[in-house]
RNA sequence: GGUCUCGUAGCUCAGUUGGAUAGAGCAACAGCCUUCUAAGCUGUGGGUCCCAGGUUCGAAUCCUGGCGGGAUCACCA
């Protein structure tokens, strides 16, 4: 059982004999101590205070003096103010780390009992433009959230809703057919996503130059927007497109077709993957049946051109519309069709959005609307809602060029490592594909993590002038940590020290090994928080303060060295449970660690 | 203007049901490789936790108001 919850127990007990009652509701809190401090788990006793009706420092010595008595594992304790320090003897530190050597999935939960079925959409891209360093972010986010939800014993999966058409996807044709002379991505020697990227900047300048020479004209900047002969076109393609228009099919699956395949090698080289993808061509016309159904239900308005509106002033919001005066369906309409698709599909218990917070304000109206529809499992819909990567200067801007495109990114942290590398000497032993393969590793896993261990919610900066680190809290040193954690293996391997299967419990501990434990138990609670805040941050964080802590004990605790064979097999046990919970978290966050670097 | 959100060291960030003296990394400076990987370790300096009130034994954390930044409020997606 958890320790934490026997002592909560044991408190529970003592309050009722030393003082007669019941302690109250959520009183009793059991914390780690903090560092400074002697001991290993503290009791506020504050609130306690009422059923004591004795001084702080008096109900905590008595408290402590029962569980001292009653409880095995408590060894000791001392009093600070309001404050009792509860040390757990070294017997139970010793157990626990044996358990958690046995233990192949340590801080996973199997077995659940009622499995959840969770879908979470990530990535969710255009296909008329090549994914940027946003992309990353969600694609990041979206393929570790699903990790560390599985890790509570719930049944994952991964969907991508490709945005495959409407406008935007008709800029960048148009522009292929009036200029592009046939070319391919063979022919141009490009990845189709950023050939065809560059075509919809095309569109976008040619598209200005009119706009101009209208507004030279006399015209208002409106009407110019409207009237130009390129947007013109390109809404004439899009009518095309949506009447099946067999060349304008063709020429759209042609295109689509190069971008996804360029998407695909992205994903592979970011390491992310999906259950399924779905398409919005497949996908537009969903949810106007259920608009409808609601209109006629009396849940929505029909207003006199023929639009439909959900009224949500009561809900504090605006008005909102769900079909277009021409019938034709909006974004919201198609999310509510999807929504509901996807609920049915997979017989979801809960869905998850991994999509910028610019949309917060759609998300919100999505679950109101389905809840008016009826659709009780509009409260399982959840929104990961992440902050957007900004540049020191402020947004990134497609048009202004300041975009940092994913490709590139990631071929510049491959070369950033192995400078890295060849600047420190290392890896000079290793053969040119290995080499190659852990540079790989380390600026990808330095770009993973400069990316997740920042809270999903919060916007952040990049700065693509000043490379991402590779010393402090960072992927490479997290990385390097197990790597030398290998390291000692294979050298215990040479000198014939053997790994045992488990520690007896009066071995020679120090502190700061104790201290490593204390991180070590902590990683199942770790894992329980993430999942339930949807927050890659907060594995990469304790996995950083577990490698941290690790190499402050790696410093001063000789371990191949160490003479008592003992202690020696200990240290070496106590490395590899590390090791194997850094490989763990680290894999969660998508991050591979390096047997050497 | 309405709604939402953020504001912690020079910079990037932790700090989660309110708990003890607010922590890391980077940058700066000073040390540690004849000893298991120095992508490491140790130390120094650096704070009005945006401001003002309130709640309480206790507030970076909760509430109210203000200041500052961002997002959003389309018959676009």
């Amino acid at each position: 059982m958890d320790i934490e919850i026997k002592l909560i127990e044991a408190v529970e007990e003592a309050v009722k004999k030393i003082y007669g009652q019941k302690a109250p509701e959520k009183a009793i809190q059991i914390q780690k101590t903090r560092k400074d401090f002697e001991g290993d788990f503290t009791l506020v006793v504050f609130p306690l205070l009422r059923v004591s009706k004795k001084p702080p420092e008096q109900t905590a010595e008595e408290l402590g003096e029962y569980l001292k008595a009653h409880v095995d594992q408590v060894s000791d304790y001392n009093v600070i103010k309001g404050f009792l320090n509860l040390s757990i003897n070294q017997k139970f530190w010793i157990e626990y780390l044996n358990t958690v050597a046995q233990n192949k999935n340590y801080g996973f939960i199997s077995n659940k009992e009622n499995p959840k079925t969770i879908l979470i959409e990530y990535s969710s891209p255009n296909t008329n433009k090549p994914l940027h360093l946003g992309h990353i972010r969600n694609n990041l986010l979206g393929y570790s959230v699903a990790n560390i939800l599985e890790t509570q014993g719930d049944k994952v999966y991964k969907v991508n809703l490709v945005n495959d058409r409407g406008i935007h996807i008709c800029k960048s044709m148009l522009a292929w057919q009036k200029w592009g002379n046939e070319i391919t991505p063979e022919k141009a020697n490009k990845k189709g996503d950023h050939l065809v990227g560059d075509f919809y900047v095309q569109f976008d300048q040619e598209y200005k130059k009119e706009i101009q020479q209208l507004i030279d004209e006399g015209k208002s900047e409106t009407e110019a927007k409207q009237n130009a002969p390129l947007i013109l076109e390109a809404q004439e393609m899009l009518r095309k497109w949506e009447a099946n228009d067999t060349e304008v099919r063709d020429l759209w699956k042609k295109m689509n077709d190069w971008v996804l395949k360029g998407f695909d090698i992205t994903y592979e080289n970011l390491g992310v993957d999906f259950d399924k993808t779905y398409f919005e061509s497949e996908t537009y016309k969903l949810g106007k049946e259920l608009v409808l159904k609601g209109w006629e239900e009396g849940t929505f308005i029909k207003k006199e051109d023929g639009s439909v509106w959900a009224d949500l002033t009561s809900d504090g919001l605006d008005q909102k519309i769900l079909l277009r005066s021409d019938g034709t369906s909006v974004y919201m309409t198609q999310d509510l069709g999807t929504a509901h698709q996807r609920f049915n599909d997979y017989n979801a218990n809960e869905a998850i959005y991994v999509v910028g917070n610019e949309q917060n304000y759609h998300f919100q109206v999505l679950k109101i609307v389905l809840g008016k529809l009826g659709f009780t499992w509009s409260e399982d819909l959840h929104h990961l809602s992440y902050g957007m990567v900004e540049l020191p200067e402020g947004k990134m801007k497609s048009r202004e060029g300041t975009v940092v495109d994913a490709d590139d990114l990631l071929l510049e942290m491959t070369s950033t490592a192995d400078e890295m590398s060849r600047e420190l000497g290392k890896l000079e032993a290793y053969s040119e594909e290995e080499r190659k393969q852990i540079i790989e590793t380390i600026g990808l896993g330095a770009l993973k993590y400069f990316i997740l261990k920042v809270d999903p919610k919060k916007t952040m900066t990049f700065d693509p002038k000043e490379s991402i680190d590779f010393n402090g809290n960072t992927g490479p040193f997290i990385q390097y940590t197990y790597a030398r954690i290998q390291s000692l293996n294979r050298k215990a391997k040479d000198k014939g020290i053997h790994l045992p299967e488990e520690i007896k419990a009066d071995v020679e501990v120090t502190n700061k090994e104790l201290q490593l434990i204390k991180q070590i138990q902590s990683y199942p609670e770790a894992l329980r928080e993430a999942a339930k805040d949807f927050s890659p941050a907060q594995v990469a964080n304790y996995v950083y303060d577990l490698a941290k802590e690790f190499n402050q004990f790696y410093h001063d605790h000789p371990i191949m060295s160490e003479s008592d064979k003992a202690v020696s097999e200990f240290r070496l046990f106590l490395s590899n449970q590390v090791g194997r919970i850094i490989e763990s978290g680290m894999g969660l966050l998508g991050i591979n660690v390096p047997e050497r670097m």
